[in-house]
DNA sequence: CCTACCGATCGGTAGG
DNA sequence: CCTACCGATCGGTAGG
């Protein structure tokens, strides 16, 4: 099953907008991309403002779908954190589009795409807070701030988009491993 | 003790590269900032390119200050680390500067001024790594992969800048001291 | 420091 | 899906 010139368009997109971010990103250059010229584009996306909605909008909803997931299954909330942790670090590293979405690009959407983003975010956040919350009640974590915590985890795998090179001696397990490692147990001996 | 024209055209550029990045930001945005017409800023900076290059400049060489001030003290591995997280979270809340640099705008740089920056920050990493590798030695910290902990702990402050409200509830203080305990002690009780 | 203006490039459209 | 083209905006310059 070959992709769709759609699909072509959209994955050159997430790449170009990783590396250069979005403004520094033509409609001209994602043509050459893709083999097309730039007017050709439209006829697959209304616009360039599109393509980014589009991104950001599908790649909320596998953050969600990650999470529904993870509320799902029984298990204690340091179980539920590692898996979702897990999640980011997957999702950084295996898909480019989780990254701009996730991390910078977002900035650029506008309005009324931006709040509905936003809205969905704020959605992931607070069901991620409560499970900390939940660890902090059972006395399986310390009494941190939920907030703080939260967004440190969040931020904490964020520079593996341009670090992690696929086929390198490190896997994506050993990573993930290391890195809960650390976020769960602390770097002092 | 007035500020030049120079320093508020600089502090403004960084505000507007941090809020809106640096190829949304035009010059006729910065000037309007300044209260200038757009041809005026060239009084003051050769190019647009120039201004981002100034920011990233010396930010590296005050993040390479900092690192040298903590090389300097007597003091522990973990001491050292502790002392450079609580230089990344004052930075990242106090100066809307360092963030532009160090985050994401320095990939804006033209060579060979993008070179020139990316050695400066490898000489900071590598540093950093190497009391990370002191500090597994002398068997204060758990054996970690040295690369891994230095970026996990770089990227864990980058969510402050567009969430830290100064004068807020939260305290500098307190938000180094949650962090810190996070990243040094672990999540888990 | 301003007015006036430049060539280049942008996102996007018309028409086939 | 292409050629041809649009108005707007960009970084930057000339001249005073």
């Amino acid at each position: 099953m070959e992709k769709s010139k759609k699909d072509q368009i959209y994955e050159a997109a997430a790449r170009l907008f990783r590396d250069k971010g979005y403004q520094a990103t033509s409609m001209r250059d994602l043509a050459k991309e893709v083999g097309l010229q730039a007017s050709s584009l439209y006829n697959h996306f209304p616009s360039k403002a599109d393509v980014l909605r589009e991104i950001c909008m599908n790649n909320a909803q596998r953050f969600l779908a990650g999470m529904h997931e993870v509320e799902a299954h029984e298990g204690s909330a340091s179980e539920k954190i590692s898996s979702l942790i897990r999640l980011h670090v997957q999702l950084s590293i295996e898909d480019v589009t989780s990254v701009t979405a996730f991390n910078d690009e977002w900035r650029h959407l506008e309005e009324p795409h931006l709040s509905a983003f936003l809205q969905l975010r704020k959605n992931y956040e607070n069901r991620f807070q409560a499970i900390i919350v939940e660890g902090i009640a059972a006395g399986e974590f310390k009494p941190v701030n939920p907030l703080i915590l939260s967004y440190t985890l969040f931020s904490a795998v964020r520079w593996l988009y341009d670090w992690y090179q696929p086929g390198k001696k490190i896997t994506a397990k050993m990573l993930e491993d290391e890195i809960l490692g650390i976020l769960m147990e602390g770097v002092r001996k």
